[in-house]
DNA sequence: ACACAGGGAGATACCGCTAACGAAACGCGA
DNA sequence: TCGCGTTTCGTTAGCGGTATCTCCCTGTGT
């Protein structure tokens, strides 16, 4: 080890540098950083100790320039703070990391024209494939995806047309199961809180279903009421109270999610609200964060985990196909079923003074 | 617009698809994509609309390596769960927004081996700059961070000695903040409940300058448990029901992350606890995620966004300077105040009976 | 002793783009 | 009309690697 190892070079480090200091070419030293083709034990151990003495790292933008390969995956989320989206990310990773494929994520706030911005960054850097958020994109978003001749992935949501391949479940479905299921309950009186997004699109599909399935049962929305912003969980509380005392018909409140719903849950322990007998509560999503409630709130499932495995394992895939063949995978269709968690804020019968059909 | 304009290409599309297609040099197109030089309006916009009806998006890759630029800065997070780098996260998007800058991060999981690989993953990548979680890397990391020459921000902690720039808290100091207050209040059964992480460097430190700030008081940590794995609500509720069957004399819990915090105080709420008089709690992180339970819980601001603004600022303006002149920026060194939010869990003078000194 | 297979290493030609310089076209005052 | 500064655009030479081909050197079988 000589005395310059540690000491900040001006000149950043190059193959030719390992090259120089192990006397050897440019090619062997690339060759055994690569663990490519035939080199000598000797040679190849030679090169490996100048390469760890100079603390050289091999510069990745050559690398992909020269063999046409970048080994990145984009993934394009609309937002962290969900608690949703950083599930779905560590099962991609999880998969991703048995393969020299990476991870890199770009967020869009759920704003088309960010996603667009984001989706051109991430294509220029030429990834092998892309798993985007969401079936709806803009015109541009989606004439970059189909150009890219890359495999792409859409998750979460299947009420669409894919471009390539989608994994995700039918947020319409669930809306609509979670109606069955508090209908079967007999609750009648139903209000819902949500946020106010209007480009989160699963959130309104699930809506629609929702109301979709109630309005054939003869029922529809009694109330309902929107936010944005501010901490959820304390928004979820104050909305519940605030339509309790607008709307005290109500025994039943369905939540956008499952933060929002346990801010209600904990409005209605305080107030000494008899859930759910009194009144039914359920969210979405099965977050797991929430199982310390003194009440297990009734959720859905929403597969995110599982999501974030099979859409990489699709990109996986299909970057290794495109490596032996030369066509390209076809686009897969996985739809999840979600699946009720009643928890305990959904009574399993009509209670007593209902009439249910 | 012709026909082909979607058709996927099979040879992936290069300034000299757009040149030959708008009659220009591939450099003006060039220089026209990045808005560069001294380009008339009129083939300006003869090669915008050729590269919008190509739909080619140029290759940074090969921008990279002939400019010898890379405007991405590596973020490296120990983790996503956590509710906590998120926040910081956004904070460096939201500085960077207003660069040229875009941020990659990397997740170690808390383990040195794959924040050494995760760092040399990006290094090769040649970053602009490099934002890391902590103070404590293993030699190589810390050998390749000196060695790459750009500007490394260290974030979330000060107690150590940096490499380069470093913003955060005194996590010591923010131990004994605690235990001071707790001690002020009269509390004197004090018990601990942390997670099961020993990188955890930061929690660590805390738990350090808390029971440093006991023992200055002639106290120490009653009893104590740590955990790992689950749902943080879950596992401080049982943490703490367990703990205060078997110390039942405790009077207050110090908790490592508000989330335990919270699932404790829910067990103090059922039980018919009465907090703060006959027992007080505190968490850390100041996660307003919690503003909605009953009660407000006694924490520490961690300061998270404004590190995250502070270090993303940092490395945009050594960027900056690098390119104008030619020395590295020194380091700096930014210690920020973390502040108690008493909440209501933790009570403001000594209770009567209580003997303070 | 010679042809030949095959491992080990080097030479060469790019990959797609940009820095730097140079040249053409244009305008305008003398 | 010419000279000269501007503006606009093209030419050349890499950036730091890798694919591919070539070459050399061994050892081996006959």
């Amino acid at each position: 080890m000589n005395d310059e190892t540690h000491a900040p070079q001006k000149r950043p480090l190059t193959l030719r540098d390992v090259s120089e200091a192990s006397g050897v070419s440019e090619m062997t030293v690339s060759r055994v950083l690569r663990n490519r083709g035939d080199v000598s034990e000797t040679t190849r151990e030679r090169v490996l100790a100048a390469a760890k003495d100079l603390g050289y790292v091999p510069n990745k933008i050559a690398g992909a320039l020269a063999s046409q390969r970048v080994n990145l995956v984009a993934v394009i989320i609309p937002s962290f703070s969900n608690m949703v989206f950083p599930q779905v990310l560590s099962a991609i990773s999880e998969v991703l990391d048995n393969t020299p494929l990476q991870p890199v994520v770009g967020v869009t706030n759920y704003m088309p024209e960010r996603e667009e911005k984001v989706l051109y960054e991430m294509l220029s850097w030429r990834p092998s494939g892309v798993i985007i958020a969401g079936l709806e994109h803009s015109d541009a978003s989606k004439a970059m995806l189909r150009a890219a001749g890359i495999p792409v992935v859409e998750i979460m949501d299947t009420d669409g047309r894919p471009i390539d391949s989608v994994v995700g479940i039918s947020h319409r479905r669930a809306g609509r199961m979670m109606a069955e299921a508090i209908i079967k309950a007999g609750y009648r009186k139903i209000g819902f809180l949500g946020t106010k997004m209007p480009l989160d699109h699963r959130a309104r599909k699930r809506f629609e279903g929702f109301t979709e399935a109630l309005a054939k049962a003869g029922l529809e929305v009694i109330d309902q009421e929107f936010y944005a912003g501010g901490s959820a969980l304390a928004k979820g509380r104050e909305m519940t109270a605030a339509m309790l005392a607008r709307s005290p018909e109500i025994d039943f409140l369905y939540y956008s999610n499952d933060m929002i719903g346990a801010g209600g849950l904990l409005h209605c322990i305080d107030a000494g609200i008899d859930v759910p007998t009194e009144l039914g509560l359920a969210g979405f999503n099965g977050i797991d964060l929430l199982d310390g409630l003194s009440m297990q709130l009734a959720t859905m499932d929403s597969c995110r985990a599982e999501i974030g495995r099979r859409a990489a394992e699709i990109v996986a895939r299909s970057v290794d196909v495109q490596a032996a063949e030369t066509g390209g995978a076809h686009g897969e269709r996985i739809e999840l079923s979600p699946t009720i968690r009643r928890g305990e804020t959904l009574r399993l019968r009509p209670a007593h003074g209902d009439y249910p059909e």
